[in-house]
DNA sequence: AAGTGATTTTGACTTTTGTCAAAAAAACAC
DNA sequence: GTGTTTTTTTGACAAAAGTCAAAATCACTT
């Protein structure tokens, strides 16, 4: 099944008139490592869900990179300033493996959101959970040394470690490489 | 007009029925400087708005407290934990000021959700918001030093540090009370 | 206006993290 | 396997923030 259309089963239910709108709604792209799925300036989002790969989102500062997420698969991902809102992108996001996603863009989701709406259950709980993942990263980075924050990742998210190189957890974690370097030595 | 069945009406529209029901459901309570809205380990929420005064979340971490964030006038407050899961409150939410609220319970807003599917979509798009304000926070706690936050706070909330001692403000920022105040001298 | 308690500032010193440059190790292509 | 590129580690030093203790300032009560 389209496993966008499964995780949107996992957040409510959904009549048949609505699960074939969305299927036809709803595209599938395979993406090469380093290709951008959004860049900065971007008005058009979508929210999309890998079925393989792995995603980044990324911002500017001082010329430099700073990581604020990664994506695996199945796992609900976007970026909600053009999704919510009709506002240019702040973040890029860019996939660090070959990628298979599927996706649906903001105009059409809003338009399932005014024509079903059951769908704003669903829309409703989604963000809710978003909220919560916020809520956690937040209070992470603002109670947890970035020695802390590693070793929270090590235990939660030990793949995240196997699959993405040093650099990149680095900036996620706030801190320079070479401070993880020397963290991770102890 | 009640405070929050005004600040629904921004988010989406609001029937009749729906809005003597919310009437119904919505309390109203004067407290005081240093009273608690919710504790640590509660259970039970609730998403309120103040008419006057103030307030502020903070984590324990270490025997010492750490601001997540202050609430002023008018504007969608809570504790998700317990309001979007029945799961016990990572944060304690404390009135910095004497404070007249008006609040909902989760039970309750959660039987409104139920009931009248329309709430559902006040409900995504109030989400939606606090997402945008969450993802804001992050950035900013992740892309900006001590310094670049406290600027940023004097231009875009101004009240904040009138309203607010500074070792809160400090502890809000990440940063010691000793620092904050070295800053602002410069 | 004086006294009390809370808040803010200052000073000396320590710890943590950043910076820059170079070396070592790992990953990849031919 | 060899050479090339990318990633990771190391070292020496600089900058930023924390710690602890004491002094100064402010706010409030009487």
């Amino acid at each position: 099944m389209n496993p966008l259309i499964k995780k949107f089963k996992e957040y409510g239910s959904i009549t048949p008139e609505i699960e074939s709108a969305l299927t036809a709604k709803i595209k599938c792209r395979t993406k090469n490592k380093g290709d951008y799925f959004l860049k900065q300036g971007q008005v058009v989002s979508s929210l999309f869900i890998l079925e393989t790969g792995l995603v980044r989102s990324f911002y500017i500062k001082n010329d430099s990179e700073i990581n604020s997420w990664f994506g695996f698969e199945n796992i609900i991902l976007g970026s909600i300033l053009p999704l919510f809102y009709k506002i240019p992108s702040a973040e890029n996001i860019q996939f660090l493996e070959e990628s298979t996603l599927y996706y649906i863009e903001s105009n059409d989701l809003n338009e399932m959101y005014r024509k079903y709406n059951e769908m704003n259950t669903i829309g409703r709980v989604m963000a809710e959970e978003y909220c919560k993942i916020l809520e956690d990263r937040v209070i992470s980075l603002q109670t947890q040394s970035a020695e802390e924050r590693y070793n929270f990742l090590l235990e939660y998210q030990p793949d995240a470690i196997q699959r993405i190189s040093l650099g990149h957890i680095a900036s996620y974690l706030g801190i320079k490489q070479e401070t993880l370097s020397r963290i991770r030595k102890k």
